[in-house]
DNA sequence: CGTGCAGTAGCTCAGAAAAC
DNA sequence: GTTTTCTGAGCTACTGCACG
């Protein structure tokens, strides 16, 4: 089984039910795949809120573990300030920096239980304004892939993301049923990856693709059948991709399509197809950095988008 | 992207009016 | 006197919008 999560953190779980959208797909051979309306798939046309809550999602993904699990939030903060005490101590950790990527979302997950609605006051530290020129900053790997700085908090606002899917993180890593990558360590069969849809569809030249997801559905299926990798869609499922939107109508925002575009992004990791991009660091290692702060995986087949 | 606000559609329930 | 129906007040859930 893989999956593919377009993810969102609003306070309470009914809202998450409209955010969290989870699409998956089930191996049916050699290269080949089957999205259903079967399994985690039934909810999205089972009427009413197509989502999981936070608490509902890890509880299934660790009920029924997945090969990959493709998530579109960040999963780590840059890595200077994972090396700054004064970051650790801000949120009540007293052990000094947080170093590691898991002390660091081990003590997020302490911080932030996964009631209803969520607390983030704990973290308000983090959005003091007049640190944002040092909270503000991007991981190499954002800057590789256009994304956001993982903690900013407005805008486009990454922050709460960033918090509650560490939460995840941290069980799904102590269920010990999956791995986080590139992060060293951590036991199981499964894979998490970093995915980033709006990356994924421009390295197949899709600049503008929040407004056009039939194009992004496209683009995903595209991607798998040039890596030779064959998916049997129900279409039922490409319509709702197309339709559902938690956003305005003035300001859609297509939910469905982009945790397809996860989806696919997922797949193609699981057939390797697929590669982490970090932007060049002037002190550090490649390796190293990636270790520290993960990576967004791309597509590494790129087709060009035909008309 | 999340938030708060304003506006609204839908629901429940209490109380009054009508029917028996 | 009892039951049913109507109706409006008050609550919740959801949508659209402006803003950071």
């Amino acid at each position: 089984m893989i999956v593919g999560v377009d993810f969102g953190a609003p306070q309470r779980t009914r809202d998450q039910r409209r955010k969290i959208i989870a699409v998956v797909a089930h191996s049916t051979g050699w290269h080949s795949y089957r999205i259903d309306a079967t399994g985690m798939n039934a909810r999205l046309l089972a009427g009413e809120p197509p989502g999981w809550s936070a608490k509902e999602l890890v509880d299934e993904l660790v009920a029924r573990p997945a090969r990959v699990v493709g998530f579109d939030f960040p999963f780590c903060v840059p890595h200077a300030l994972l090396r700054d005490p004064k970051f650790a101590s801000d949120i009540g950790y007293e052990h000094g920096a947080f170093l590691g990527w898991r002390s660091f979302n081990w003590w997020i997950a302490q911080r932030l239980p996964l009631t209803d609605p969520l607390d983030f006051t704990p973290f308000a530290p983090w959005r003091d304004r007049a640190e944002r020129a040092r909270l503000w900053t991007k991981r190499a790997t954002d800057i590789a892939a256009g994304g956001q700085p993982p903690l900013k908090d407005k805008f486009q606002a990454t922050f709460q993301m960033t918090l509650l899917g560490n939460a995840l993180l941290s069980k799904l890593w102590a269920s010990h049923q999956y791995r986080v990558l590139p992060f060293p360590g951590g036991r199981g069969a499964g894979e998490i990856i970093e995915v980033y849809p709006g990356a994924t569809l421009r390295t197949m030249g899709l600049a503008s693709y929040k407004s056009r997801p039939d194009e992004a559905v496209r683009l995903g299926i595209a991607a798998c059948a040039a890596a030779g990798i064959k998916l049997d869609v129900d279409l039922r499922l490409v319509a709702l991709a197309c339709r559902y939107s938690s956003g305005t109508t003035k300001k859609p925002d297509y939910d469905v399509a982009d945790a397809f575009v996860a989806l696919c992004t997922a797949i193609l990791h699981a057939e390797n197809g697929c590669r982490p991009v970090l932007a060049p660091d002037p002190t550090w290692q490649e390796r190293l950095v990636k270790e520290w702060e993960g990576a967004i995986w791309v597509p590494t087949i790129t087709t060009s988008a035909p008309a």
